[in-house]
DNA sequence: GTTGGCACTCGGGATCGGTGAGTGCCAGTC
DNA sequence: GACTGGCACTCACCGATCCCGAGTGCCAAC
C-alpha cells in the first residue's frame, strides 16, 4: 500500500530529525524538512497511526513526537541504510591504530578511537581466554609456598595468577622442581586451545613424575578455574566523559547507574553476550534488562578471526543514549572491529 | 588573643557545617549548632574579618558564607584533627583486602574499597617500575622479527612489550638464540633495581657473545625506554559514579573535564606527583592547576615500604569536591595505604 | 568587646498571562 | 477513499512580578 509505505518514511524522518535536533518533532517541521509530498495534516494522520502502533509517543499533549524503543528498533531493523564511513574517518582509524605493538596498546587505542569517532562511550573486551591458545607458560617462585604463573596466549594476552602450592618434599636432589614444572607445563600446553585445557590436565596428572604431582595439581587447578570463571573476561572502557554531552538531557535518570554498570564490567559483558564478527548487534533501551541501561543503547560486534566464520575473539561496542546515530555508530563499530581483527591476526 | 582564637573556631565550624549540609552557613545557624558562647552578631563580626582575609566568601549578598580554597587549606593544615576510623571501617578494610592474591587483585580491590569508604573517586597507581627490582624476564618469540618480552617485578607487576629485532644470522648451529638471550638477560638483571638497568645494559653489551649483540641491544633499548617514560606509570580508577552524588551541585562546571582528566591518567599522576608514605598530601581546588580539577580536591599518599623511610612504591588517593570531609578522607587514605603496603610486603 | 535591634538586600519559589508549536477533528475537494 | 485546509484547543515554556525569609551590615547601648 502506498500510504503504508509513506508512514514508514514518516517514521524514518522522525527518527532522523529527533536524533539530530533532540527536539520532539512536529508535523509541520517534518513536512518542511523532508520532501514527503503531502501536507502536515496528512502527516498528522500518519503520526496518529504510528503512535497507535507504539512506534512513537508524545512527551506531553501538544508537543511533537519522539520515537519509542520500538520505533528505534524498527528503524534499525528495517529503515536504516548503511552509512559508509567518510574517507577522513577511515584515515583516522588507520592513523590511530597503526604503530600499536602489544595487545594492551591495540586495545587502549581502539577504545579511545571508537569513543572519539562516535562521541560516545566505547568498550572493548580482551580476547577471550577460552578461545585463545597457549603460547607460553612461565612459572616463577615467589616464596616457599607460592608460585606466580604467567600465561601468554597467541592473542598476546598476558595473565598472571598466584598459586599456593604444597611443599615439595620428595624432590630428587640436584634438580629444580620449578624448572621441571615449567618444562612439563610448556610441553603439555603450548599450542593447545585453552578450551581443551581440561583434558590436557588429566593427561598431565597421569604422566607427571610423582614428586611433581602436587605442584601440577595446584597449578592446573588454577588454570582451569581461570578459564571457567566468566568473570575473567576483562573489559576496557573509554570516553565516559561523553556521557555528559548534552547536559543531563540524554540520560533521563541520573547517569549514576550507568557509570556503575560500566565499572561493574560483568554487566556490560553480559549485555554484549555472544558476539559474532561481522554481525552488528544493537540493543535498545529497555531491551537491556538492567537498571541504568534502560535509557541507553549498546551497539556491539565481535572482532577477530578476520573474514572467517569463526567465533569472535572478543567483542567491542559503543554505549550511548537511545537517541543515537545508529547507522553511523554501526558503521564505525564494524569498521573498527574489522581493522582490529586484522591487526591481531598479523601479530 | 582570645577573639582571634574564636575566629578560628568559627572558621572550623563553617567548614564542618558546610561540608555536612552543603548549604551556605549563616551566623544564626552557626550560633545554634555550635557552642561558641557568643551571639550571632558577634559571629557576624568574626565572619566579616574572615571574609576580609579571604578564608570565606558569600555566593551572593545576603546568603551565608562558604569556605574558599584558602579556607579549606587553613582548615586542613591547622584546624582539623585526625579522625580515627571506626571499628566497622577497619574491619571493612581487612575483609575487603584479605584474600587478594596477585597484584591486580590487590589494586582493584583497594580502589573499590577506597571509593566505597570515602564515597568519592579513588585512584591507585601501579608500583613504579623504576623502584622495583626484576624478579624474572621472559622472552617469547612471536615471529622471525618480533619478540615478546615479559618483565616480572618483585612487586608482582607484570609488564609486556613487543620488541622488533634484527634477524639473527650468525648464530652457531644447534643453539636457540632466544633461549640464550633469556638466560643472559636473567643472569644480568634478576635482583637488580630497575633504576640501575641502564648500567647493567652497558655491561651486558660488552660481555654478550657476538651473535647475540643485536638481540641484546634491541631488547635493552626497549627496557630502558620503558623505564624512562613517565607515562609507564599506570593508574587504576574507581568509583566515578560517586561524582554524580549530590546531582550537579558539587562540581560547578560540568564534570566532563574531570572525567576526561581521570581517563587521561597522566594528568592525575602528575597531580599526585611525589608521594611519601605516611605523609598525606592534600591539594585543594585551584591548587590543582588543571582544567576540571579546579573544583576538586585530591587527597593522596604513598604506599609501600611499610614503616621505613624509603620512597613509596606508588601513590593512591581520593578525588572529590573541594567540599569534602577532609579528616575522614585523610584517615581512610592513610589506613588503606598502610594496609596495602603490608599486603605487598608479604608477597 | 559584645549584644540586641533594625533596615536593607537579594536569591528562590510561587504565581500568572502570553505565546506559539503542536494536535485532533471535521468538512470540503480531488 | 485519500488528502487538505481550517479551526478550536491544549499545554510547555518563558518572562515578569511578587513575596518571603535568611542573612547581612551598621549602630547605639550595655
Amino acid at each position: 500500500m502506498a500510504h503504508e509505505d509513506r508512514r514508514l518514511q514518516v517514521l524514518r524522518a522522525i527518527v532522523q530529525d529527533y536524533v539530530s535536533t533532540n527536539d520532539p518533532v512536529g508535523s509541520k517541521a517534518l513536512a518542511a524538512r523532508h520532501d514527503l509530498g503531502v501536507s502536515p495534516a496528512t502527516i498528522r494522520n500518519d503520526m496518529a497511526v504510528l503512535e497507535e502502533e507504539g512506534y512513537i509517543t508524545q512527551p506531553h499533549t501538544s508537543a511533537g513526537r519522539v520515537p519509542t524503543d520500538k520505533g528505534y528498533r524498527f528503524f534499525v531493523d528495517r529503515l536504516s541504510q548503511v552509512k559508509p564511513l567518510s574517507v577522513a574517518e577511515r584515515r583516522a582509524i588507520e592513523r590511530f591504530l597503526d604503530g600499536a605493538l602489544d595487545l594492551d596498546d591495540v586495545l587502549s587505542r581502539t577504545v579511545r578511537l571508537l569513543a572519539q569517532l562516535t562521541r560516545n562511550v566505547a568498550v572493548i573486551q580482551y580476547p577471550t581466554l577460552s578461545r585463545s591458545a597457549v603460547r607460553h607458560l612461565e612459572v616463577v617462585q615467589l616464596a616457599a609456598n607460592r608460585l606466580l604463573v604467567v600465561l601468554i596466549t597467541d592473542t598476546g594476552r598476558v595473565e598472571q595468577r598466584v598459586v599456593e602450592i604444597p611443599p615439595v618434599t620428595d624432590a630428587p636432589a640436584g634438580v629444580d622442581p620449578v624448572a621441571e614444572l615449567r618444562t612439563l607445563l610448556n610441553a603439555a600446553f603450548v599450542g593447545a586451545k585453552l578450551a581443551e585445557a581440561g583434558v590436557k590436565v588429566a593427561d598431565l596428572l597421569d604422566t607427571a613424575p610423582a614428586h611433581l604431582r602436587g605442584l601440577v595439581a595446584a597449578v592446573s587447578a588454577t588454570l582451569v578455574e581461570t578459564l571457567a570463571e566468566p568473570g575473567e573476561d576483562r573489559l576496557l572502557v573509554g570516553g565516559t566523559a561523553n556521557l555528559t554531552r548534552g547536559g543531563a538531557l540524554d540520560f533521563p535518570g541520573t547517569l549514576r547507574p550507568l557509570l556503575e554498570a560500566l565499572e561493574e564490567q560483568v554487566v556490560v559483558l553480559r549485555l554484549m553476550g555472544e558476539v559474532d564478527p561481522g554481525h552488528v548487534l544493537v540493543r535498545i533501551g529497555e531491551e537491556n534488562a538492567h537498571e541504568g541501561f534502560t535509557g541507553a543503547s549498546l551497539v556491539s560486534v565481535g572482532y577477530g578471526s578476520a573474514g572467517s566464520a569463526d567465533l569472535a575473539l572478543g567483542g567491542l561496542g559503543v554505549v550511548g543514549p537511545t537517541r543515537m546515530d545508529y547507522p553511523g555508530t554501526m558503521a564505525a563499530v564494524r569498521a573498527v572491529a574489522r581493522y582490529v581483527g586484522q591487526l591481531l591476526a598479523e601479530s
